[in-house]
Formats: C-alpha cells, structure tokens, sequence
DNA sequence: TTGAAAGCGATACCAG
DNA sequence: CTGGTATCGCTTTCAA
C-alpha cells in the first residue's frame, strides 16, 4: 500500500519522517491556560490543595486532547523512588508450574501498585547483571535461582533498592530468602520408593545448562534419604531428547537399577516411554516417579507418580515484597517454603 | 531488633533505617576531584573530547570505590529517549514454542543493546494499558495477541515510540504486523485430514480465557479448508482438564465424527487419552492431529501427527524491530509468517 | 584538558 | 485557590 505524501501549507507535516516530541505537562497547561503545577495537582489528585471544578474539567480536557501521557522517568527521577519491581527474565523455558506463578505474582503486585518489570538479562552474568538492574532504580528485586551473591546484593541496595529477595535452594547474605527447598522434593521421591521397597534408585540429572540450580539439590536431596540405608543412589545425566532416552533405556538392564526419581514430570515422561520401548516393564521392574504434578502425569499409562510442589500463592509473595519493601530496616528473612508432597499414582 | 540512633560526629549513620542516598556522579566527582562533565566523559567513553590517563583512572577507582551505578531514569530523561523494547508479559501460561521464542528475541535484541522490558499488565485492557506502557517512553512495542487498537497504537507513537509491532493473526492500523496465520495452521490440519479421507472432522476449541486469539483462527482456517467439500467441521468446546475430556470422549460415538483437530499438542493429548480410556481406537476410529510439534507428541502412542509453525527466528525479529526504529517513516510493513506444515505420524 | 551551566519533565514547597 | 521556582541525576555545549 504505497503512501503519497503532499505538503499541505499551515497544515504540521506529516508525523512520520520529524515526529514532533510527546506533549508535556507544560503543553497541558498553556492549552488549559494554567501553570504546570496546577495540572500536576490535577492530573494527580493531590488532595492537600483544592482546585475549583472548572479548572480541573479544563485541565483534563487539555490532557486528553494531546493525548497526554506522564514521563515516568521524570516522575521518578523527582520523586526519588520508583515503585518498579525488577525480576530478571527466566532465561531457560520455564514450565507450566513455574509460569502460572509467575503470572499470579505480577498480578498481585499490580494490585499493590507495584510495576513488574521482567528485565531480559541474556549473556550477562552475576553483578555486572545486578549493575544494570540497579539502573532502573527498583524498588524490590526478586531474583529466582542462583546467580546474584552478596555483592550484587549490596550494589542493589546501594542503588536504593528496598528489598532484594532470591527464590531458590539457598539464601544469600543481605537479602531475603524464600527457599525452595528442592532438596525436599528428592528427599520425599527417595522416601517414598524406599517405602515401596525398591534399592537401588536411579536419579535423572538433566544436561541442560540452567538447571543445574534445581537439580542439584533434588539429587542431593535424594542422596540424603538414603544415606545410611543399604539402597543406592544413582546419577544419570539426560539431555531432553529422544535418541539419549532411548540410548539410557538400552542400557537399562546392565545398569541394575529398580526405581528412577526423573527430575521432573516432563523427563519421567521421556524416560518411562523410552523404558517401555525396549521393554521394561513399569513399575514392576522399574518404578518412576516424577515432580511438579503437571497435568501430562495423569494421562500417562500407567499414571505417573510425582511429588507435588506447594508454592507460595502470588498474593502471598507479593505481600512478603510490600512489607519487606515497607520495612527495609528489618533483618532478612529466611523462609522456608515447605512442601513436597508424593502423589502416589500407578508408576511406583 | 530495635535499633538506637546515635549522632556521632563526622560517622555516618547506620545504613539500616536511614540508607544513604545512592551515590550519584556528583560523588564520584568529588571523590576523584574533577567536575562531573568529566566524569561523564570518561565512563561513557566519550570520543570527542580527550581525558588523560590519569584522570581516567581515578575517576573509575572513584566510581568503583562508591559502587556507582547510573541513574537510567536520569539519563534518558536528559537524551530525549530510551532504548527499552517494551512487551507485555503474557498473560495466559504459554507453551515452550512460544516462551523459547521469547528467550531468543530477547537475546537478539540485547545484542542490539536495546533494554528487553516485559511489563506486567495484567487486568488492564486495551487501550488504558497502551497509556501505562506509553509512561516508559519505550523506543519500540512489541504486542503479542490482540488487544491493542488503533487508538492505541496512536498514544504510543505520540509518547515517542519509534516502532510499534503487533504479533498476532490481524493487523493494526498503523503499526506494523506480523501474522501469525494461525488459519494456516487449522487450514493445513483441515486438508490433512481430508486427504486422508475423513469427512465429519471435529475442532478443539479450548474454553481457557485468552487463547480465543489463537483458536478462533485456527478453528476458521479448517473451516475454510473444507468449505465447499462434502466434510463438515464440528467446533467442540473443551477445558483442559480431565473430567470434561472424558465427558467429551463418553459422547463422542453420538457425535459421529471421524477425525478431531485438538488445537495443540497438549490438548490433543488430554483428549487422545480419554478417547482411548473410552475405547475409541486411535486412529482407526478417529484420527488425531496436534499442533505446536512438541516433543510430547513424539513420546506418545500412537504417536501424534501435528502441524509444525515456523516461527520467524527471535534474530529475524529483532532485525525487524532494529530496522522500524531507524526508520520511523516507512509505512508500517505486513509480514506474514508462513509455516504451518503437517508432521504426519501414527494418529492420523 | 577541564569546568560551569543549561535543561530534560514532573513535583512540591512557599508566596500571593 | 493558583503560580513561580528549586530540585532530582545526567549529558553536552560553550568557555576557559
């Protein structure tokens, strides 16, 4: 749709090519025929100064025929402060579980007035990413994983950040913790197929990098269980696709293992169809058991067992960043978010 | 932990519940005794302007020493403009396809050293929304989904956004688009299963809020592909839970079809599963088709048959998004993705 | 080679 | 009830 463009005299140039810059308070208030400040106690319903009725209608009208909108930069540039909640962006794809919590976390603290921002930090490691948060000035930040230590915790704070929270196995000096407690979710799979009397347990450890912050602890976790038993533990590395599954269930058998804890409900999956291919029989000769209780367990043949997380709700979160974020004087809390559970199916 | 203040002289106050000021380039020039125009000349490598070496060096062991970190805020309200890329965080729980796809543009576009900010804008609608993204200034937008009118694409443009991009199955007046044609997808299902010879073809549509974007489309394009055929197409409404699969599958002899286009992968697996607990043989009975091509499909029995979507690749897109930005008068180009080809398996 | 100062946009104090 | 004005942190032009 090829566009003819004609200078039309008096009339302002075509927008494209010279976009004249974004109306400002200033334009709002020589439309209206006030002072800026005047549409600054407008526009934000200052309640400490009181504007007569008309002044306010032509203050609006003004705003809205220009199609006014604030400069959040200047705003929090004056203000001192923003009300920016920064969490880095996951940088490797993140399930179901873990995504719907994220979701219900932006909601509520949306409810709180907070702006979520999820930075998209990819290639930048460690402080120089906690650098770059503190530019943006949050007033909270809420890391998941690992990959922020004590100092990017104090860069943050420095930066005037309120609260920095991490979300995952262990706490870091300076900030608050919610810990996930992976090693639970092992320790309850291990447990659980102790039980059920196998001994010698597989653990799957995925290969791709990022994830090494949750598996870890779930194999070590799983190691714990056992330890001081006269079962088995062991490690075996799994990259997300069909041809590695598939060489693993070959050599099954020789490896003589009677149960496997897979990491989670995707690479049970993975695994148990592999094993059914070559013809292990589950659970008789191997029991699986997955985690994260997705929906796809329940429609496997046989449905498969899996430790059930319990994540904190969104709202309780968000809560936790408003009074931390509230109180920044207060020490760091730890808190330990309990919660893995078994759900016995027919797998185990 | 109660905290007693106590003024001692030349000592500053505890951190805690006073925090100091984040140190601003005014600091770090006091401590290195120069002006701050220098050291704004030295840490953003100015190359017009030469700083001996030795003025270099304390002004970074200045700003090291104080943890100094720019004010983004402050500099962009200085330049006249940001390099943030501003995307609405999605707000439904997206598939591994689409959320990689997300990682990798990210990526590509910080490569380009744009700012990738995924605003949380959950609850807000439409335009009012367009207005809250419109206060960060952001050089470009890039909205997936529909949800973004004219109207707003205008109050962007007007805040300064050099690029406005929708991601979805419709284009926008005034912004540039990429079409999804997710009709293609429901089109290159529809004629697969026709070529197959099934006549009376059922189409998912799930019932989740949110997805009606992409299903809508999906369940015209096989509309339109048997359009004037001797096949009829059956819409099926369908929550992706358990129960209603079952039910749906407990009445499905009654509505008479032969083939079912599940809208993805995953829903055709909840459906798969109850069709087969209800004994209805796959796909002699009734035929399966996915979409998405995720490797649960493969992992299934008997395996699904799916239609493949071509993404544009994350690098692709930033280009796009790189290139609208530097020339903010082009017209707003179309872009339709094409892709949706059939991975024909066992289920159909 | 370095410094002084203007100004980006919004807000809040203090006068009128 | 409304207007002038200083201020936030940073960049950049102009002088020295």
């Amino acid at each position: 749709m090829p566009t003819v463009m004609v200078q039309i005299p008096n009339t302002p140039p075509p927008a494209s090519p010279a976009p004249r810059p974004a109306p400002t308070s200033a334009d709002v208030a020589r439309l209206a025929g006030v002072s800026r400040a005047t549409v600054s106690y407008v526009l934000n319903n200052t309640s400490a100064v009181r504007i007569s009725d008309a002044t306010r209608r032509r203050v609006h009208e003004a705003a809205k025929e220009l199609g006014y909108v604030p400069h959040a930069a200047a705003r929090s540039l004056r203000a001192g402060h923003s009300r920016i909640v920064l969490m880095p962006a996951p940088a490797i794809p993140v399930g179901p579980l873990y995504s719907g919590f994220l979701n219900e976390l932006q909601w509520a603290l949306g409810r709180l007035d907070y702006t979520v921002v999820q930075y998209g930090t990819v290639g930048v490691q460690g402080d120089d990413a906690a650098r770059a948060w503190a530019e943006l000035r949050p007033v909270a930040v809420l890391v998941p994983g690992t990959g922020l230590g004590p100092d990017g915790v104090a860069v943050l704070k420095r930066a005037g950040a309120r609260a920095v929270l991490t979300l995952g196995s262990e706490a870091v000096e300076g900030a608050h913790a919610l810990l996930l407690d992976h090693e639970g979710v092992g320790h309850a799979a291990a447990t659980h197929l102790y039980a059920r009397g196998r001994r010698r347990v597989g653990v799957v450890v995925p290969e791709e990098p990022g994830l090494e912050s949750f598996s870890r602890p779930r194999l070590e976790g799983a190691r714990r269980a056992l330890r001081g038993t006269d079962a088995t533990v062991t490690a075996l590395p799994l990259a997300y696709e069909e041809e590695p599954a598939a060489r693993l269930a070959a050599r099954w058998r020789g490896l003589g293992l009677d149960s496997v804890f897979a990491y989670n409900d995707e690479y049970a999956m993975l695994l148990m169809r592999a094993l059914q291919d070559e013809g292990v029989r589950v659970p008789e000769e191997t029991a699986v058991v997955g985690a994260d209780d997705l929906m796809l367990g329940r429609l496997l043949r046989p449905r498969l067992s899996t430790v059930h997380i319990e994540l904190p709700s969104g709202s309780d979160l968000a809560d936790l960043v408003d009074r931390a974020v509230r109180e920044p004087g207060a020490a760091p809390g730890v808190h330990k978010v309990v919660g893995a559970s078994v759900v016995h199916r027919d797998s185990s």
